[in-house]
DNA sequence: GAAGCATGTCAAGCTCGCTTTACATCAACT
DNA sequence: AGTTGATGTAAAGCGAGCTTGACATGCTTC
């Protein structure tokens, strides 16, 4: 099993001030994929995971991170 | 549609003088896996970009980037 | 109270990441 | 020639990422 990945979507997000649609649209995802991701029902795909980087303008290891379970 | 990703794995591994097997080892997948993603046969999840990350100390987005297709 | 807007959540469906098993090729060595 | 190690590739199956469509909640604001 590969290790689970907490994020930082919605702090990045909110101190923009966008909503979850606006940023759906900025990646190119649904709403709902947006939602699923900041409540952890689920974790972005790579591309996605780029895509938010690119969008904040932050590195990808500073918005997603390895749980270091185990 | 999401983005294509441009990978570095290959030269990273090959920097260090592993194996596919090894470094499927180390983050914990398949060798066909590390095979398919070097090929570039598909992109791999976001979790196990984080693991190769780790593997070669240094961060995701040396590794991985974005096609700029438009 | 009605209307918007932002968010949460569910269901059905499709694609694709990753697995195991298996076989093929090529280089290096004995 | 035979063997071993590294790599390439294929098929079948499962689970997860992402979609659309729909409905429900809470907060404003009119």
């Amino acid at each position: 099993m590969l290790p689970k990945v907490r994020n930082h979507v919605r702090e990045y997000r909110a101190k923009r001030g966008w909503t979850q649609e606006e940023l759906a649209e900025k990646v190119g995802v649904s709403r709902q994929s947006i939602n699923s991701i900041e409540n952890n029902r689920y974790v972005p795909s790579l591309p996605l995971a780029l895509l938010f980087a690119r969008a904040f303008g932050h590195p990808t290891d500073d918005i997603f991170s390895l749980e270091t379970r185990k």
